[in-house]
DNA sequence: TTTT
DNA sequence: TTTT
């Protein structure tokens, strides 16, 4: 009842083709990187643009839309939450973090250019008729159970690895 | 996948004890309304306060959260969506239109206080243990099937009624 | 310290050219509705759409873009507050009430299709030179004064008319 | 006009009592923790929390409302925006990377325990009268420049740091 | 009244 | 590393 929240929401555009794995698992995951610019005035009264990087990770069905729909400079929007991973650096020992978003949601602002490849050559581009890609599940606040989340809970095998 | 985003925060108090319908099909409802109260500095310098009213609504496990916990008072956040539902006034034969926030998630920021009695004596106030009120599915993005909104489909008996 | 919270976002496409006015005392005002549309399965797990209508506001600088840069068909992301005002019905003598959602930041999710004809035909499509649509300070957070807001206090020819 | 977005929005839990900082250039900075908890099911059925911890920063008006009403354990709601800054690590020379949220916008859920040492001791706990504390400012969307953000444009001494 |  |  007295529930906490941890929501993030960007709108931005994607650094690179998505990078897609599927664990031993089976379950997919998809990593990016997005960027968000913000245009600020100095003290001078002169624009200047920051631009700021996210890591943003999706699991399953939305990491197909993504795998499918997704590339290099598409405009997003994603609603998720942040959340921090941890792992032992092998060479130093020592305990690294890495910040990511996880996204729950996603809608797609640009076409996807067909014309340009992708550099996970993996066939599913476009408007893929593969079991995997033609999740249902995909829209927010939806009847549908959301087993993506689920699969997440005791999941081994995303854990173990140096991220990005 | 370029899907629409209708996404409404708020953090504020409520205005009275809520009212709980139970339709003909069995949907429970719950509406309040809420208070937000925003301060600002006119042109003086001077500081008011200014408040704006919305109407709430809740269907099924989280009017149940809303009857056993939400009462006159209560400091809220929700997180849902907004729709407006149209009638026809039954004496001047006019178009109405009444804008309100479904609610889609919930968080409790007061203790209930039980020594305020609920005006619509349910007997489900404090912590009930009742099925109804042991709803799951409380959870934002959780794996719980999210079978209250799918409720809403084709059902009848909530529109045909003056609201509030 | 303990402010409320009051937002709202959207995501959606323009449903007609924006109503442009300006008030007497000089602020501009732009009105206009924007589509929100989900997708849902119903009991049979087939799709359908629902839409909901919102009705926009906005003020000053930010009219002036959504003057020279929106347009019907425009897929726009906004992010707000939800009010509501309130008339008195000259026939039937009956308060009314009108809720929208009043923006404080918008995004431009099209191109500006320059070959159809807004409607309004006041000359300032595209990137405008006037002074009026130059208007800094249309980036939320930033460190420019927000003399929008400042100006709805004590606004009197805002209030008196029917809206839309 | 096509602007991104960058928003961050908590509702949790202060993990300990924020440190403060004044940077040479006389900005306040405040560093704490927050947590968000979320209530999930496994495959079995069974509950169980999962915690995530936030990194928060706050500047100058921000920082005095966190460094006078904010300690371990208070209930906040908050909205900011992502950022991750570098730095090389001294011993190692390699990079390292932090991501926080840059606090624009807070209310306070909890009472402030007066009967509770803050552990920076700094006598500006409670209803200060200071200037400082004092600040206006606060409040989001209003007319009152917001100076916070423009400070951090070429601010020097804030990157030169371990975070945290 | 929008859009895919 | 994106985009306008």
């Amino acid at each position: 009842m007295s529930k906490d929240v941890n929501k993030v929401i960007f709108l931005g555009n994607v650094g690179q083709d998505p990078e897609i794995k599927v664990l031993p698992s089976g379950t997919r995951v998809a990593n990016f990187s997005l960027a968000t610019t913000e245009r600020f005035r100095d003290e001078m009264g002169e624009y200047h643009d920051r631009t700021e990087w996210h890591y943003l990770v999706a699991l399953n069905k939305r990491a197909d839309v993504i795998r499918d729909y997704v590339q290099k400079g598409s405009k997003i929007f994603i609603e998720g939450k942040q959340q921090t991973r941890s792992w032992t650096d092998k060479s130093s020992g020592e305990k690294r973090y890495r910040t990511e978003v996880l996204i729950l949601d996603i809608s797609l602002l640009s076409p996807f250019d067909s014309s340009r490849n992708g550099q996970n050559g993996n066939g599913h581009r476009g408007h893929s008729t593969s079991t995997q890609s033609n999740g249902n599940g995909e829209f927010n606040h939806s009847p549908v159970p959301q087993e993506a989340m689920a699969n997440t809970y005791g999941e081994p095998a995303y854990d173990d690895e140096i991220p990005f």
